[in-house]
DNA sequence: TAAATATTCGAACGAACGTTCGGTCAGTTC
DNA sequence: GAACTGACCGAACGTTCGTTCGAATATTTA
């Protein structure tokens, strides 16, 4: 039998050493499964993770349903592969980018145009990210959720090494979830062929954010100006 | 046979006429009618559109499943009546709220401030509005859509008035949707408990998108301050 | 090359889905 | 008091759902 459980060979997507980036599969099951996925991305996009069957993704990926299983143990594991592998792929860069120096208000430059260039690049992982975001329950939901938490504290640490840099004061948890806002909404509407790309984007982003965190938030102490 | 078709009868939640603001059904029909609506709201917030039942619904309004279709005519006209009615009504007090007068700058905090306001009075009909953005199709789809379009073009209008009267130059679509992308996003955040009530969050939302569309967009004219 | 394993699939499973049918029953109308 | 209507429901309709089973190939190993 082998492999009864998928999850012996997994340290597929989220790849766990060897080459510098090696994002792509290296064997056959993991190269498929991949593809597997990344036709599931699509139909979890269009159709909602609810709205689409397993019919439809057979369908999509050309194999058979029962086929699907030997790559999968059920649908809500692929939905849980997606969000997983598009979560810790966004941190990982995202970490990355931000081990040079830089100052308070770069980094968080960098935090949005990181958002933004993966997501716009893969913008149908990144809506059954966000779109989905409470439909895995149990042990797969909170390991999503505890991601999400960690890509949340990031942020903010971020906000708050800008706020104290320059003497400022705001509450730092509106002002995350503020910007989660702008950025997060980007997939309802961003049209590649009107709107400006992602580096465009996140300065226009970047732009209205820092300015509006940065000229009302009142400075500490010498208050009245 | 009489009433085959609700919707010879259905002036009843966009109410047609007579009383000021008559949001209370009149008749037994439509309050009947209302409390359904308010328990299907209940239930897509919860589960989603594609996955809540009939059954869930028929559970949660203690009504029978044959029962509601008395009421309704498919479960699609429910949710094309939640969100028709939601939005429908979001539009209708923005528009008393800008009857008045105002400069450019605080009629834009009016909408924000309406927009909250509603949203926090109603939050599992506003995320169902927003989270199934595109799950209803054809002509009600259409309806839906056309309302939203509306919405976007007053909001897109207050801020190219903005835009005129302060000599600036900047992205009135970029500006509409970061703008709609921080309020939108609140549904999956906000908590009574710990976080702001709509008019100080209204206020602090304000201030970052007013101030960060003043201070950056460069004035027009005498470039190269 | 025989045995073992990996990959794939047709067919079916029981459960759940949205909807409909035929009816009961209280209340109104003539 | 017969006929009719509006409100409601139990039971079932046909379909689709996620998943499984047993078997048929293809590939690898011994």
């Amino acid at each position: 039998m082998a492999l009864a459980n998928p999850e012996t060979r997994l340290p597929s997507l989220p790849l766990n050493g060897r080459k510098p980036r090696p994002d792509l599969p290296e064997n056959d099951f993991d190269r498929r499964m991949a593809m597997v996925l990344e036709h599931a991305s699509r139909i979890f996009c269009e159709k909602g993770y609810e709205g689409a069957s397993m019919r439809d993704l057979s369908r999509a990926s050309g194999m058979s349903l029962a086929g699907l299983y030997h790559y999968f143990e059920s649908k809500e594991e692929l939905l849980y592969l997606i969000q997983k592998h598009t979560f810790t792929t966004i941190v990982e860069r995202l970490r990355e980018r931000l081990e040079g120096p830089g100052d308070a208000e770069g980094r968080v430059r960098i935090f949005i145009q990181n958002h933004l260039e993966y997501s716009l690049a893969n913008k149908e992982a990144m809506k059954v990210l966000t779109h989905e975001d409470d439909t895995l329950k149990n042990e797969r939901g909170a390991e999503v959720a505890a991601i999400k938490r960690e890509y949340y504290r990031i942020c903010l640490a971020l906000l708050e090494d800008l706020r104290q840099s320059k003497g400022l004061q705001f509450s730092g948890r509106l002002a995350v979830l503020s910007l989660f806002g702008m950025v997060n909404w980007i997939y309802t509407w961003h049209n590649p062929r009107i709107d400006p790309d992602a580096e465009a984007l996140a300065r226009h982003m970047g732009d209205i954010f820092l300015q509006g965190v940065l000229h009302n938030a009142k400075a500490k102490r010498r208050v009245k100006s």
